[in-house]
DNA sequence: TGTACATCAGTGAACGCGCGTTCACTGATGTAC
DNA sequence: TGTACATCAGTGAACGCGCGTTCACTGATGTAC
């Protein structure tokens, strides 16, 4: 067809969009490349043609996803901070709420996935550690009054508290026990970062 | 071949236990039942003699394994009330270690199958609820002075702490960052089950 | 005591299906002459 | 301007494989007579 210039890079990101939804949505083990090509407008066939395997596409959709997350909590963080609120209180509220325990798919990929990618070939998770810090970096500052590095340790802490609590809240059953689980993790953020009395 | 009594019930332990260790290493998708009835010693045939489906085994083998970690925290704060030493630490140290990171076959179910487990029919997780409810009930006994609601929440909170953090350890790669996740989770758990001033 | 039969945990072939991957092919377009 | 050819994203049949589940069957034992 010789398709107009750009098309292919088009076609590409197309895939890795629609396997960044199906992966947080299914997993990776239940994410099929024919159904995920179908689901772009393709057939299976066209697949190498874009990626050296599955692999490779669940690393780049890994990545396209954690990205996502990452804008999402900076442009919470910017309005906060335009609004004269607090930005490590709008990065939870913006994590743990009913909106996010509901729709895995367009959701945090590590709270989706980060078991499964454990387990997963080495290929599959090359730019996890990389998109992770980064997000790490950007809850880390928004902890104040700690040295730099003691602020990163507390964002470790509180994106393993965020990530956990949202599990918990996806899979133990009944909205308000759920509901609960997102206040507890949300109170217990806000205590991690508060500033070090004690 | 007319077997011993309790031979059947003798069998079904043993594929219970199987699954147990296996889906925590591999995850249920791709643990197939012919490989785990072979495991077991047995062909998969007679798998449905046991079970009705695979969803029922998930359900068992899940709910076995939280009840093998609650025991081995229950343990761990009767060994530390005994010495002395504090039971919530000694739950944290239990948890948050090296070789629980390194061993997900026999550590905490709910860290390796959560998130695969709120996209499962809902029989695979008829018990899950009741056992995660009866080990965060023994967290929160090792909460002092907080009311026994204030505690559950705490307790809650620090599950997905040590969940997410024990997830972040396992998928980031790197002995020394991981072990810096781990002890980043350490002491942001002590810090919620502090006795609360500020 | 000896024989016929019922029991039932476990066997293994077979079912339809979806998996990841390969590959010969299509066909609309850009380029060369 | 008109024709022949190269390009290459995408097609779809085919590969071997493992999946969950079903089912007719096995065969050692306990029980009935």
């Amino acid at each position: 067809m010789r398709y107009e210039k750009g098309h292919r890079d088009d076609t590409r990101r197309r895939i890795v969009e629609a396997a960044s939804r199906r992966l947080r949505k299914d997993g990776i083990a239940s994410t099929g490349i024919a159904s995920l090509m179908a689901e772009a407008g393709l057939t299976h066939g066209g697949f190498y043609a874009h990626f050296t395997g599955k692999e490779a596409l669940v690393n780049d959709a890994v990545c396209l996803a954690l990205q996502g997350t990452r804008r999402a909590l900076v442009s919470a963080v910017k309005k906060a901070h335009e609004e004269g609120r607090d930005g490590f209180e709008a990065i939870v509220d913006r994590y743990l709420n009913r909106a996010h325990r509901d729709h895995p798919e367009a959701g945090c990929a590590a709270a989706s996935l980060a078991a499964e990618l454990a387990r997963a070939q080495a290929g599959a998770r090359e730019g996890l550690a990389q998109e992770v810090h980064e997000t790490l970096s950007v809850i880390a500052a928004e902890i104040r009054g700690r040295s730099p590095d003691a602020a990163y340790a507390a964002a470790c802490a509180v994106f393993g508290l965020l990530m956990g609590t949202l599990q918990l809240a996806r899979v133990i059953g009944g909205p308000e026990t759920s509901a609960a689980m997102l206040a507890a993790g949300r109170e217990a953020a806000l205590t991690l970062a508060q500033p070090r009395g004690e």
